[in-house]
DNA sequence: CTGTTAGCGCCTTCAT
DNA sequence: ATGAAGGCGCTAACAG
């Protein structure tokens, strides 16, 4: 900065301020900063920036996995929200683990974040009281089911679970059936369920069978578990899977042995992915507004740090999509 | 930092190298800074640390998409890899925009990364020029059809395309049909697509059709491609995809209109995608090795920047996965 | 509108 | 094995 400062016959000072283009400076200074940082070829270093006061313009982000379109497509939203202003996102896959994601927010705090964004309300101890203790703006994302560090932007998975049964309730259904992967991972979907299962025992049904898998959720495993309950004893009338995935595997698994659905067998998922509206039949699901919660989050998060903000807690309604497998 | 110092009754440069953990510190000296780093709550500042002089452990991403599994799963490798350092990804989506790259990695570059990963070969001029002239270690991803900055990880899809025509010409069909999307954005397809098309010339066998949609690509715009093909008069016997969302797409357009598969229309997609397995069939395909390939980057560039390292072109074989839609 | 001064928190280098 | 001095490149605060 200082050469470019030395070529453009200015002090270091002046070109700081053309680079952020803040404060007053004429229009001929400007001109003349601008053309000797392209001369020489100056980037500016934004760890001297933030390490001098400015705001990091980092934002830290830790989401359970990649694997899921879920939060691709929330962390899409986050970086879409973000390319209008010059703040970048610094990434991190907890793998589900409150182990990992508290090291990840540790490391990540390092590096001076002006937000955090994290996924759900449920972390280990230490990570909620190094964050209730930092001045970081924090928002967790896609729960609003339980007591945020601070914001959550997301909404209420125990509604969702109640509005399904209600919604299967209503078309007749008596015997319910549930698969899902990894409880102890996926802790919302264990929201939904639980509100779920309440409901639907409120009604006078009941559940037939419950079947977990240990894999990540897939079309596979959605697959694999219809065929092993249809092949039951008892079998339910419908069959409510953690998301879409599972439901859309578990058409397959109909359509590959024609198996009538709704009539054998019907079936409800989560979410409101995009690929269910190409299959052949759509399934009965519960939108979820992914995209949008990761670009609110992503711009609350991104506020003016100067500003202090009341924490919210916003409801991004979840939307029942009834389809044809129900 | 120097709170910890007093604490600990040490010099501040102490703290610093029990911090990283170089040099020689006494065993009882390290308990003492340690307990007392806990006990404020001392958390490193990595700008500072980065602006010192030590390398900044941050590496750039930025990549095409993440509406596209093929991407995030590219980054989820990226972060898998990170998980074992304590580097961490910066991360930008370019939307495919020569110009909002170039933007993004001036940007990245301000915070001085040890390293890039960028995807594709083809690059904004100033882009290129930037990067050869600074010294970060740059990594593209996806693609060795063409001149890399520095390294490239990937595959080629001159080949795939290639190895595809092959395959189908060997099975007997004549008369091909392509399908793409966004060909101005997806310049690796277009790739794929003329080396197909030669191939499939040279043959003496003939292109029928070949089927753009402007929209992104997804399972639902390639059934829709689909439908508007085979309702042409001159139908072909094979359809080659893009990618495997518009194969996908295709065979739901087919069972939903019992068109038998191949023996009406043959199909075949690219990339390999995991939800294909539950498909009701197995749709032929090319496996590409997108979290390795992730991994592999991030590895690459997040080595020690000391020493230097020959730009290497990696090429990880592309997999022709024969199935039952041809 | 522009310049001066004083750090930000850490690491490199050199001493001891 | 530990400490002291100096500076990385920038920006806040204050002058002018």
């Amino acid at each position: 900065m200082t050469d470019v400062a030395k070529l453009a016959n200015v002090s270091q000072m002046t070109v700081s301020r053309v680079m952020r283009n803040s404060g007053y400076v004429s229009e001929s200074v400007i001109n003349r900063v601008v053309s000797a940082a392209t001369e020489i070829g100056y980037v500016n270093n934004r760890l001297a920036g933030g390490l001098a006061g400015a705001d990091s313009s980092l934002v830290g982000v830790v989401l359970p996995t990649l694997q899921n379109r879920v939060f691709s497509e929330v962390l899409s939203g986050v970086t879409t929200a973000f390319s209008e202003s010059n703040v970048q996102p610094v990434f991190g896959v907890s793998e589900y683990s409150q182990r990992v994601e508290t090291q990840l927010v540790l490391d990540l705090l390092a590096w001076r974040p002006k937000g955090l964004i994290l996924s759900g309300l449920e972390h280990s101890k230490e990570l909620r009281d190094t964050l209730l203790a930092s001045s970081v703006r924090v928002v967790e994302v896609m729960d609003i089911d339980g007591r945020p560090i601070e914001s959550s932007f997301g909404f209420s998975h125990r509604k969702a679970g109640w509005e399904m049964a209600q919604h299967l309730l209503g078309k007749g259904y008596k015997r319910f059936a549930y698969v899902g992967c990894q409880p102890n991972r996926d802790l919302r979907a264990v929201k939904r369920y639980k509100s779920f299962c309440n409901t639907v025992h409120r009604a006078g049904a009941q559940m037939v069978v419950t079947k977990y898998s240990d894999e990540p959720s897939s079309m596979l495993i959605g697959r694999q578990c219809t065929e092993a309950i249809l092949r039951e004893k008892h079998k339910p009338d419908v069959i409510y899977y953690a998301n879409d995935d599972l439901a859309a595997g578990g058409l397959m698994h109909c359509l590959a042995h024609q198996i009538q659905v709704p009539k054998q067998i019907a079936l409800a998922g989560f979410n409101g992915l995009g690929f269910l509206e190409s299959l052949p039949m759509q399934i009965t699901t519960s939108r979820t507004p992914r995209f949008e919660i990761g670009t609110a989050a992503a711009e609350f998060v991104s506020g003016d740090p100067k500003e202090l903000v009341e924490p919210v807690k916003v409801d991004f309604a979840v939307d029942l999509v009834a389809g044809d497998t129900t």
